[in-house]
RNA sequence: GGAGAGAUGGCCGAGUGGUCGAAGGCGCUCCCCUGCUAAGGGAGUAAGGGGCUGAUACCCCCUUCGAGGGUUCGAAUCCCUCUCUCUCCGCCA
């Protein structure tokens, strides 16, 4: 049977990135939210975003690794936990038991016209006791979840140990940081030339860390678009999707954004709310929650390009001026769903995807390894590109390449069927910017800028802009 | 917004209180037959969890028929609440 997904596939993740360093989580069990999927956990999946058997066996190993990320395992606590677990679930299993055991006898006795009075009185004493202990049980299980769902994914061997993104390892560079024989502008003073770029406008009409483009650039910004989406599923296999941009609650559970980290979203008031994507990872990935998909149709490489939308709590005085930081803005997502044997080649071909876009627009970029300290929750290794901003005399983020292992489909039951064991197996996720598309316009802006103030356009999107050569307009 | 119907395994679809984890079909796996192909015959085939174990092998057990709660000795079947889907009407594109 066909699945409706169809063959395709990468991911990426600026949203996971939002931190297990950076941001002080609060406690699981502080929050309802959590408790809710807690319990969505254990009835739907039966498992966290860690293996549990993993957990058990070998929880000195992840303690380690996620040591390094600074997050400190509680070893004890859950041995503690888990033996309790293990007793009072055998102990309610074997009440379960004898009282489905009592009533078919029930039933039989009755048949036969029997006197069924006794074994009933008995059957209700047991289902008295049974109660309790699945009342008991419930709540245990429900503090275990709180306390799986705080450990984050351990990062790949790979991954340098740091504490922040100082310590981020440089792999590579591509292009030569422009040199101008005149002082470069950052792209607010060049996009105030004719009111390509206005920012004024924006708080005038809805705020702070909004941006109102017109004319030239506004095409410039729509070219850029297109111009990504063709390479991806022109040359690398993508297919091209159209995705939902606001979204349930159990897809925002699904790739990790609820329960941790809610105020980083933006919520529709009605009921049940819905969610602005801050990625199209999101609904992207989302495809494959509580689906088992045929090893055929894998590894399933999906393109969309979508607005995107963050609350930016907590970047207060961060990145104010301009464009680079805003409520909203676009981006050409990469998604990739593979067998758990292929995940991490597909990272390395996936950020090669991004960095073709780069290149072909002459943008001067580095690739770094995130270090332990400024990984994503869910992550277990991400690569960042980072572009060349004259305005800032430094590279920025551009686009974040992360494997998931099977961290995400874990929690969203995302499976597939392997053949070699029949069995539905979690697959594995990843996901990329291919690449964020106002990032990459004002990279274009200040790296392409003019003694004049004229802004020169890539070989590669003149044609996207009408065979124009500048700016115009 | 009004009225009605429905939600069952990878998929379709039976099933109105016990022997139903669930008929049948499709799909899939293995075998047989057929000189390729097509067709045919047989067997098997839900997931999650726990226990046991060197074991992701057997075996035993528990849970799950949209979600949650209730009635009952016993619930896919009865009651309540919620969510979603479909059809018709209205409304708006």
């Amino acid at each position: 049977m066909p699945s409706p997904i169809p063959p395709c596939g990468i991911a990426r993740s600026a949203s996971s990135r939002s931190s297990a360093a950076g941001r002080p989580h609060s406690a699981p069990w502080e929050r309802t939210e959590a408790r809710a999927f807690a319990f969505f956990a254990i009835r739907k999946h039966g498992n966290t975003m860690l293996d549990p058997k993993r957990l058990r066996n070998d929880i000195e190993t992840i303690a380690a690794a996620v040591g390094r990320r600074g997050f400190e395992l509680d070893v004890e606590q859950f041995r503690r936990l888990e033996e309790r677990r293990r007793d009072l679930q055998t102990e309610t299993q074997r009440l379960q038991h004898e009282r489905n055991e009592r009533s078919k006898r029930i039933g039989e006795a009755k048949a036969r016209g029997e006197d069924i009075e006794p074994l009933k009185s008995e059957v209700t004493e047991i289902a008295g006791r049974l109660k309790e202990a699945e009342a008991e049980l419930d709540t245990l299980q429900a503090e275990i979840e709180e306390f799986l769902m705080g450990i984050p994914n351990p990062p790949h061997d790979d991954v340098p140990t740091g504490d922040d993104e100082e310590d981020n390892e440089e792999v590579r560079r591509w292009g030569e940081p422009p040199a101008f024989d005149f002082e470069p502008r950052d792209h607010v003073d060049l996009g105030a030339r004719h009111d390509w770029m206005d920012f004024e406008a924006a708080v005038r009409v809805a705020g702070a860390r909004f941006v109102v483009m017109s004319g030239a650039m506004a095409r410039l910004h729509r070219a850029l678009i297109q111009f990504m989406l063709d390479i991806h599923t022109r040359e690398h296999g993508y297919r091209e999707m159209y995705v939902p941009f606001l979204v349930n609650a159990a897809s925002a559970r699904g790739t990790g954004q609820l329960p941790k980290f809610e105020e980083d979203l933006f919520v529709t008031a009605g009921d049940p709310a819905y969610y602005l994507i801050p990625t199209a990872e999101v609904p992207v990935t989302n495809l494959a929650r509580d689906r088992i998909i045929e090893a055929g149709q894998l590894p399933m490489r999906m393109t969309a390009h979508t607005p995107c939308f963050r609350s930016e709590a907590g970047s207060y005085g961060k990145d104010t001026r301009g464009m680079l930081r805003q409520h909203q803005f676009e981006k050409v997502e990469l998604v990739q769903l593979v067998a758990p044997e292929r995940s991490w080649d597909a990272l390395e071909e996936l950020t090669g995807h991004a960095e073709v876009v780069m290149q072909r627009l002459g943008l001067p970029y580095r690739v770094v390894t995130l270090c332990t300290g400024d990984l994503g929750f869910s992550a277990a290794k991400t690569y960042d590109i980072e572009v060349w901003l004259p305005g800032q005399q430094r590279y920025r983020e551009i686009s974040s390449c992360s494997n998931f292992l099977d961290f995400q489909a874990r929690r969203m039951g995302a499976r597939w069927r392997n053949p070699q064991t029949r069995k539905p197996e979690y697959l594995h996720t990843l996901n990329g910017s291919g690449v964020a598309v106002g990032r990459a316009l004002l990279a274009i802006v200040e790296n392409y800028q003019q003694a004049d103030g004229a802004i020169a356009i890539p070989e590669a999107l003149q044609p996207y802009m009408g065979g124009a050569e500048f700016l115009e307009e």
